[in-house]
DNA sequence: GTTACTATACCGACCAGACGGTTTAGTAAC
DNA sequence: GTTACTAAACCGTCTGGTCGGTATAGTAAC
């Protein structure tokens, strides 16, 4: 039987366990369990849960960026790239909610395994600075759909699906302001 | 020796763990050490750990709205509860955002917990409805706040501390902005 | 004023289970 | 022989929770 170097599917199953499960339930054992593998066959690849975790992030972050850069496409104007922003945020699918919500706690107590994730926002909010628009306005939009975002995360947010949608309508008529505003 | 009936004490402590501890480390055992109590003591007054989280949110929602109705003042126009919001939003100080972040994983695996949260962000979004402002461009901006402090709270901000400055005081402008603009 | 009882508040030893991680012995493909 | 595992026992630690007991204060009959 071919071994495809089961380091991808290692991480798939905790992906799936995080989404599932939850962060307390994310434990080496039911990582293997998951991943029909045995809980040695997981410390080879991963020798402390630390490394799991921190590749489990590594991978999360590649795989955004690529998504981000996807929306965007390539020779998009600042509107495009404002509304892509936009709608990236809003993660729509209940598994990456569940997923993101997971790595929060699973994250909490060690911070510095969140770097990635702190690199990543500051290349969004970077990108900005070569649109000529008013930078500020447009990184305050950016946070109210972040904001959003993690407040369904969280679990708290407090908005029918009637006023989420016109809250995200809002977004976007901003976004189309924004990019057709002269540089304050 | 006057007793003052150890429990709001408890919560105290509780607080200080989990601020200076983190979530990983808010057990039984940690509180009753920082509470000066044994273990016992602690699970006759909380007879579940669960017990224990519900009385700590439910006292800082208590103290969350109460501090927002202090800045908002009495008969604060719109202008200034817009910023009364925004302001109330940032927490500056060091120990709210370490116990936020603290509350965050404490509460993941047991999402109805967190019901009085979502209340108090719906009372926030609900009193804009009585304002004579768009609603829902008020909203974005009072998302933006969150999104900020949730990033901040979940040491994630990519912000330089003049970024930071920056992006406050344009959420102050277009909150002025905003309270002076005709409903559309 | 002693005895009997009750309620409140608390102590601290103990327990069963889970967890991260180690170790050992073995397998099987290349 | 190296790589990539399996299988299972095991260790030390921590955790939420239980349980029997204790200290103190108050009540009230006698």
């Amino acid at each position: 039987m071919v071994r495809p170097s089961g380091k991808e599917a290692m991480l798939d199953a905790a992906e799936v366990v995080l989404t599932e499960q939850g962060a307390w339930r994310l434990t080496l054992d039911s990582v293997a369990e998951q991943a029909q593998v045995s809980k040695g066959g997981l410390l080879y690849h991963f020798p402390t849960k630390r490394a799991l975790l921190q590749a489990m992030v590594a991978r999360l972050m590649t795989h955004a960026t690529e998504r981000r850069n996807e929306r965007r496409g390539e020779d998009a104007d600042a509107a495009a790239i404002l509304r892509a922003d936009v709608e990236t945020s809003l993660l729509d699918e209940e598994r990456d909610l569940q997923l993101c919500a997971g790595l929060i706690s699973a994250l909490a107590n060690c911070p510095h395994l969140k770097e990635p994730i702190r690199s990543f926002h500051e290349s969004r909010f970077a990108d900005l600075e070569a649109l000529n628009i008013d930078q500020n306005e447009s990184a305050v939009l950016l946070l109210a759909a972040d904001g959003l975002m993690l407040m369904e995360t969280l679990n708290v947010s407090p908005f029918t699906k009637e006023q989420r949608d016109a809250l995200v309508q809002t977004m976007l008529r901003m976004a189309a302001r924004l990019a057709e505003a002269p540089v304050s």
